[in-house]
RNA sequence: GGGCACGUAGUCUAGCACGGAUAAGGCGCCAGCCUUCGAAGUUGGAGGUCCCAGGUUCGAAUCCUGGCGUGCCCGCCA
């Protein structure tokens, strides 16, 4: 319509549209006058007034439309809100559990790589970071029409595990009442003492290393063991947080499965790719990056995928599992399930005696990584242009966030600092304090009820503080910030939507007959109707915002959050404002469909952050 | 040395991709609102050199250049 009374495109008017500051201005408003002004060279405030009278008539015939007014060169448009309201509740009570979900990628499939956590400690809280990120980004990504498969990897063959059976073997097989991951992660910081300042304890880990590659030797046993039990603890903190996967690829696995020999010898047939005879790297396999405009200038851009003795570094070793990941190589795995998840689904792990099974192909591949590691990940996204995949190289993406650490320090497995920060500690201890809330606001319930709330809120909470903090900004962790129950966090969102719930147990559920929601008419319940209408562009918005950076690829969690508060805030204005139940007949039902609208907008919004519905709080 | 990110009231942040109306929230502080659907709520108030300096523009927190400060990354390691 803009298009038409300025005679220009339906692309720069699109651009020029934006929500102005006040809703008392209108409920959309475009800046065309201003791009106008430049080409007409003249004032852009003359030329929305020119334009007004031609809206003002084409307006007429546009149901949605109430009204068009300047003011200055701002051109203000407003909703004719009876039929905006009735649309938008029309759709949500239509697509109820749906409502939010589009079909924009539809047929597309996703595989998303999180949080690769070492299986010999526990989860710190910036692990829980990477983990929701990836969790509820597969949420989003599900409500968009992807089909989504989870993959976590288990690197059961590193230093650390070593070191860890080592110290296992000089111990005896006392273990107290410790969760196993937190009994091992305890281990791991003792070791590092001994470690550091024997050379002889150094040998003898490396031996172990070395044992661990024979499958059947006896130090393979005590690590396959112990590697299992820490999963599973690990798994237990993931269910707590509501995270589940699809399937894990064990290093182990990797090792013994000939992947990195079909990786090589694929490698091996990119001109860019090679062997140098002499100097420094003679007898590695390196990649040549001088070739990529953005890596010319390197000093040294040869990157060494396999070392002189034939094994990978971790470059090397992302790259075949890249490979894997986009169904390059044929599938080397064999597949048994790990364990049942409370989730009624099972995960499965990569194993070399089991079953075959074909995880097809995927259009783009997601590794939930921290921000440190770009360089890395670029690298192997690099190689894989240089193999001549550019498409796959393309649909690879970093999803960068920044570490979680305290005021002065990072998190490290090796100084046992995260000890008092895993993320069992965490959620613990915003379980006792949620507790306090909920036994002051219920003390006669029972014990289970409060528990459970409890427990949902501190969960909530966590869940809430790790996604409405901006990805790429460092999180200091302080207690009394995260395990905030006020203002911008998740029980706002609950409790809005306990307060929902209550409003509709209360009446009952009579036929729905006619209702005219054009009694709909204060800015608080239009307000309201407005931010429910943006609910599936929101989702989608996110979705679509992942896009390749120089970093890596952003994903705006904090959008979805800000969405939610923004929807409880507008919902606790008209719970203050509009009374429903005892309203008049005709605005109490339509206020009550209003309120159903909330509901389910607000339910649906708090399952894709995967913050657990509270009914009574 | 090179690269990346961050710098916004006392404090924690949003906004920056794609420049637009009085810079938006939470916490904290001050003052109101519970015989009316749940006060984990709500109404109002105080609080700002958007790190600095230039530039582009009718218009810059947002774009460009140059600084300053903070964090991180650049191994045949793991």
């Amino acid at each position: 319509m803009l298009a038409k009374a300025s005679a220009t495109t339906n692309e720069i008017v699109l651009g020029s549209i934006e929500v102005p500051p006040d809703s008392a201005l209108g409920d959309l408003s475009s800046t065309l006058a201003f791009a106008l002004a430049k080409e007409l060279k003249k004032n852009p405030g003359a030329i929305a007034s020119e334009m007004l009278p031609k809206l003002q008539k084409m307006i007429e015939q546009e149901p949605l439309i109430s009204k068009v007014e300047t003011k200055g060169p701002y051109i203000n448009i407003f909703f004719e809100r009876a039929a905006f309201t009735d649309m938008t509740i029309t759709s949500v009570s239509n697509a109820e559990n749906t409502y939010g979900q589009s079909s924009h990628f539809k047929d597309k499939r996703v595989l998303i790589e999180f949080p690769a956590v070492n299986p010999s400690k526990p989860w710190h809280i910036g692990h829980a970071r990477n983990a929701i990120l990836g969790d509820t980004l597969s949420n989003i990504l599900e409500s968009v029409g992807y089909e989504v498969v989870k993959l976590d990897y288990i690197n059961d063959l590193g230093l650390q595990i070593a070191q860890l059976v080592w110290k296992l073997k000089q111990i005896s097989a006392d273990e107290g009442e410790k969760k196993y991951d937190h009994y091992l992660g305890h281990l791991y910081v003792e070791v590092q003492e001994t470690f550091d300042s024997s050379e002889e304890v150094q040998k003898e880990v490396r031996e172990v290393s070395r044992h661990l590659e024979n499958l059947q030797s006896d130090d393979a046993k005590i690590s396959g063991e112990m590697v299992r039990r820490c999963v599973e603890a690990q798994c237990q903190t993931a269910y707590k947080l509501g995270i589940y996967h699809n399937y894990q690829v064990w290093e182990s696995a990797i090792a013994h499965s000939g992947l990195l020999s079909l990786a090589k010898d694929m490698i091996l047939q990119c001109d860019n790719i090679f062997k140098p005879e002499d100097g420094d790297k003679a007898g590695c396999i390196v990649a040549n990056l001088s070739v990529i405009d953005e890596f010319k200038d390197m000093k040294d851009p040869h990157k060494i995928l396999f070392r002189s003795d034939g094994t990978r570094t971790y470059t090397g070793a992302d790259v075949a599992l890249q490979l894997w990941k986009f169904g390059l190589v044929k599938d080397p795995f064999h597949y048994a399930v790990f364990e049942d998840q409370p989730n009624g689904k099972s995960v499965k792990r990569t194993t070399l005696e089991g079953e075959d099974e074909n995880l097809g192909k995927f259009d783009i591949v997601l590794n939930v990584i921290a921000s440190r590691q770009a360089h890395p990940q670029k690298m192997v996204y690099t190689v894989l242009d240089l193999m001549g995949y550019t498409k796959e190289s393309e649909n690879s993406h970093h999803i960068a966030y920044e570490f979680v650490g305290l005021e002065d320090e990072d998190f490290s497995g090796r100084h046992g600092t995260w000890i008092g920060y895993s993320t069992d500690d965490v959620i613990d201890r915003a379980t006792e304090m949620a507790m306090v809330e909920v036994d002051k606001r219920n003390p006669d319930e029972s014990d289970e009820f409060k528990n459970n709330v409890a427990n949902q809120v501190a969960i909530g909470a966590i869940r809430y503080f790790m996604l409405n903090a901006s990805p790429d900004r460092k999180i200091t962790f302080r207690w009394e910030q995260a395990l905030d129950f006020n203002g911008d966090a998740a029980p706002y969102l609950q409790y809005s939507l306990a307060r929902a719930r209550r409003i509709l147990e209360k009446i009952q559920s009579d036929a729905k007959g006619k209702v005219d929601l054009g009694k709909l008419t204060s800015d608080a319940e239009f307000e309201l109707v407005k931010a429910i209408s943006r609910f599936p562009d929101e989702i989608l918005d996110v979705a679509k915002a992942l896009k390749k950076d120089v970093w890596g690829t952003g994903f705006i969690s904090n959008r979805i959050t800000a969405y939610g508060f923004g929807l409880a805030t507008l919902f606790s204005k008209f719970y203050d404002s509009c009374p429903v139940l005892k309203a008049e007949t005709g605005v109490r039902e339509a206020r009550l469909a209003l309120v159903e609208s909330f509901k389910i907008t607000m339910t649906n919004c708090l399952k894709i952050l995967g913050i657990p519905v509270v009914d009574r709080m």
